[in-house]
DNA sequence: GCAGACTGCGCG
DNA sequence: AAAGCGCGCAGTCTGC
């Protein structure tokens, strides 16, 4: 060892001003184990790793503790050159200590170990470098700062020990039966036919839906339960090199309407296989356990993943192929990979169910929500929203048209000569910005250097704010909405720039993305996610991107942030001879959190039907209700919604400022919050009581049992304590009003079923359901749908006993958002 | 040329 | 001392 430390060296920056220049690590000199993290000789670091580490069941005395950067210099932060210059003595420490494993701790030792960067992605996997195995997490530091990633953490540790001490896995591999010939095909449809349960997976080609000219099959595999005996089985389809490669399409017609008849279908992210398998196996088959769903719903915060659920439950190593194209990949490889998935798949199923046995209430959201909403969405993602053809194209031009107008205005401020000579309009007093190689930067209007320089350089405005500081110490000056706002007065450029970054937003986010993606049938399709929040509500998007190549046009708008403006939203709605139906629970997180604190200005205002926004607004602007105008109630809900869950009065000058256009002085929005608290007196008692239950259980849950853990409440950090018991606060409030929007489509979609009424769902806005109805069915639909959400059986289902009135209120016309409220009578006497 | 951090903005 | 929550995506810039 003493051959490898350099006491003179000068490599990089980091030996300056150092206690002890290239600080070797220290611990088991031929130790099988090496552990790479940052400051290993530090002791009350080590004290707590070595805690983490037996723990996981690994003894801190076997192993070497080596650090990736030699001289630790705590004040200057490490960049990848400094990484580079300290890798050779790394390597040789390395090589004297000869050890089997390697356990890297932060994504600085995954560099210097392994060259690769991205922690998030390689934490848990196994890698190879210097000849040995090396297996990555997140450094122990982290997890005090952030306690909420323990959980993963300590998986990665377990993993970790089972590989060195070659602890067999839970789950064995399995036997796989590849089917390649018409005699094994015909013996796999038997098997099917009486299985009890199936776990199943497919992989397609990376085409960007499954209506894609280029979408095809490559394989499909599953797990078969019969007589309490598993059976693994891959068949290959669409690949080049399988017996099925000209028949794929008929051998799906064979097999999905057996595997729909199984009792238990499983699979992980099935609303996925399943879109795919009803296009091509012409016939609709749906999942009665969703592995992903279910361990989302058990943790909200862990990874959702197979392979990361397959570590971590089963201990098996991650398994399969790097999916970049499957097509060039050799069947074998495919097969194997897509059957390990259904067979793993299915021991995570047999975990998960057992827990969720254990946690009924759980168990009933699964079963009442989760799955029927994962069902009933493969149908309305294949569906699609139908958009208006002409209109898109017309207003896509008029929008087009007003930021092409506004740039050309904008760009008579760009030359100076042009410029007019009042001291406002200053000459320019610095040089047109150039990029690193010295080249001009080119007119860029949104937030760029190029920008920068023309608001704060060539038109001589001041900078009233900056952005975060940067690396090299300076800050930008900030171009935010709020800041140009308050720079409006003082050139006219200003508004022109605001102005042009709202239509420009118009053009490249909506109707850019509309074009590219609306299909010929005149519909433009979302992908839900389930699993994509921590509250339960759904998102909606793109597909996840890790499954299709980048730079095609994908499925995917998201559907919940269409901007309300009618030039945008007014392009959906329903085709010839239907009418498109929005209902919207009437301020429902609102009535929730008045059902939660038990406050009693806020539950009798509910329950005498009162709308709670006009009585905000007429305390806190001290007029009588009846002088409330429309603008008031607007600035009311911004109070409503930020005071209740723990808005400061800072963020609320901010927020009414930005969102409101209302200036509010500091004594001002502090006197509005305490008249805020002062009517509604039940919140603060509310508010102190979820504090409290967060910091005893590090968990709360929503009316119906719905769980949102929030470890990170046991943070040293005073603000990330606080983060917590907002979102304690929050969470079951959001949580439940989305499982409301959730039961009701669901509730929605079986009536309209049962009673054959020709109506489609659409989709969810977090509050708002959209329905696509024939015409002659609206009169049938309407009442359906008011009265569903009006009266969920809660009690029922989940023995939940809401007193506070829910309210839905109906429009139906030919656009979204372009038709009125309806009333009571003409929801339940629709006349066309 | 690509990934990641960051900002800004659309929605509830 | 200070503190709404929950999302997805386009765009810029940096560093490799």
């Amino acid at each position: 060892m003493v051959m490898i430390r350099n006491p003179d060296c000068t490599d990089c920056r980091h030996h300056e001003g150092v206690e002890k220049v290239c600080e070797l690590g220290r611990g088991d000199k031929h130790a099988k184990i090496m552990v790479v993290t940052s400051r290993p000789n530090s002791k009350a670091f080590a004290q707590v790793l070595h805690g983490h580490l037996s723990d996981a069941g690994i003894d801190p005395a076997i192993c070497y503790f080596a650090s990736a950067i030699k001289c630790r210099n705590f004040d200057m932060n490490i960049g990848r050159k400094d990484l580079k210059a300290c890798a050779p003595y790394l390597e040789l420490e390395i090589k004297a200590v000869d050890p089997d494993w390697i356990l890297t701790m932060g994504n600085e030792a995954l560099q210097a170990v392994t060259g690769h960067s991205g922690i998030m992605q390689y934490r848990g996997k196994i890698l190879e470098a210097h000849g040995r195995k090396v297996i990555p997490t997140i450094s122990s530091a982290a997890i005090s700062r952030n306690p909420g990633q323990t959980a993963s953490y300590m998986a990665n540790l377990r993993f970790f020990a089972a590989q060195v001490y070659d602890k067999a896995a839970k789950v064995k591999p399995p036997t796989i039966h590849f089917i390649n010939t018409s005699y094994h095909f015909k013996v796999l449809k038997r098997a099917i036919k009486r299985a009890d349960v199936i776990s199943f997976d497919i992989e397609t080609t990376r085409a960007p839906t499954e209506f894609h000219p280029t979408a095809r099959v490559v394989s499909l595999s599953g797990t078969l339960v019969i007589d309490g005996k598993t059976l693994v089985w891959a068949l290959p389809l669409f690949h080049p090199q399988s017996p099925f490669r000209k028949s794929w399409q008929k051998a799906l017609r064979q097999l999905v309407p057996l595997m729909a008849k199984v009792p238990k279908r499983i699979a992980h992210n099935g609303k996925f296989d399943c879109r795919w398998l009803r296009r091509f196996g012409q016939c609709d088959i749906d999942i009665t356990f969703d592995t992903m769903l279910a361990a989302h719903l058990l943790d909200e915060n862990r990874e959702k993943g197979l392979k990361p659920q397959g570590t971590s439950r089963l201990g098996v190593a991650p398994w399969g192929i790097d999916t970049k194209d499957l097509l060039t990949t050799p069947i074998n490889e495919v097969l194997e990979y897509n059957a390990l998935d259904t067979y793993y798949a299915y021991h995570i199923y047999l975990q998960i169910r057992q827990e969720l046995q254990d946690q009924p209430r759980l168990m009933r959201i699964f079963k009442f929500i989760t799955m029927p909403a994962a069902n009933l969405l493969i149908a309305v993602e294949q569906k699609g929203a139908w958009v208006d053809r002409s209109k898109l194209v017309t207003n896509g031009k008029i929008a087009r048209e007003m930021r092409d107008e506004i740039e050309r205005q904008l760009m008579e401020f760009v030359s100076a000569s042009e410029s007019p000579g009042s001291s406002l309009f200053a000459e320019s007093n610095s040089e047109w910005p150039t990029d690193a190689r010295g080249r001009p930067r080119e007119v860029n209007f949104n937030p760029s250097i190029w920008a920068r320089w023309f608001l704060f350089d060539h038109l001589r405005l001041p900078a009233l704010a900056y952005g975060k500081l940067k690396e090299n110490g300076e800050q930008d000056p900030s171009m935010a909405e709020d800041v140009l706002l308050e720079l409006r007065d003082l050139h006219p450029a200003v508004d022109l720039m605001l102005k042009r970054s709202m239509w420009n937003q118009l053009v490249k986010a909506f109707f850019n993305a509309y074009d590219e993606l609306l299909t010929e049938d005149d519909r433009i399709r979302t992908t839900f996610k389930i699993a994509g929040t921590v509250t339960g509500r759904l998102s909606s998007g793109k597909e996840d991107s890790e499954k299709f190549a980048s730079g095609r046009p994908e499925r995917g708008v998201n559907l919940q942030q269409v901007p309300r403006d009618p030039l945008v939203r007014g392009l959906f709605g329903a085709p010839p001879g239907f009418t498109f139906v929005e209902a919207d629970f009437s301020q429902v997180e609102l009535r929730i959190a008045a059902f939660l604190s038990r406050d009693r200005t806020m539950l009798s205002l509910y329950q005498q039907g009162e709308d709670i926004h006009a009585a905000t607004a007429s305390w806190v602007l001290g007029i009588p209700r009846s002088q409330v105008t429309k603008d008031d109630r607007k600035k009311a809900k911004a109070v409503n919604f930020g005071f209740v869950y723990g808005m400061g009065w800072r963020k609320f000058i901010y927020t009414a400022f930005t969102k409101y256009g209302v200036r509010f002085s500091e004594e001002e929005a502090q006197a509005i919050r305490r008249v805020f608290f002062e009517q509604f007196s039940g919140l603060l008692a509310w508010h102190a009581r979820q504090r409290r239950l967060v910091n005893d259980n590090r968990r709360v849950q929503n009316p119906i049992g719905r769980i949102r853990h929030l470890p990170d409440i046991d943070s040293p950090e005073m603000f990330v304590r606080g983060e917590a018991e907002r979102q304690a606060i929050n969470s079951p409030v959001q949580s439940f009003g989305s499982d409301l929007c959730m039961l009701s489509m669901i509730e929605i979609d079986r009536q309209f079923k049962s009673a054959d009424i020709a109506a489609h769902t659409i989709g969810t806005v977090h509050d708002a359901l959209m329905f696509e109805v024939r015409d002659d069915h609206v009169g049938l639909a309407l009442p359906i749908i008011k009265d569903t959400m009006e009266n969920l059986p809660l009690a029922k289902k989940f023995g939940c006993y809401l007193d506070v009135p829910i309210v839905a209120d109906i429009s139906a016309g030919k656009h979204w958002g372009q038709s009125k409220e309806l009333t009571k009578e003409e929801v339940y006497a629709w006349v066309a």
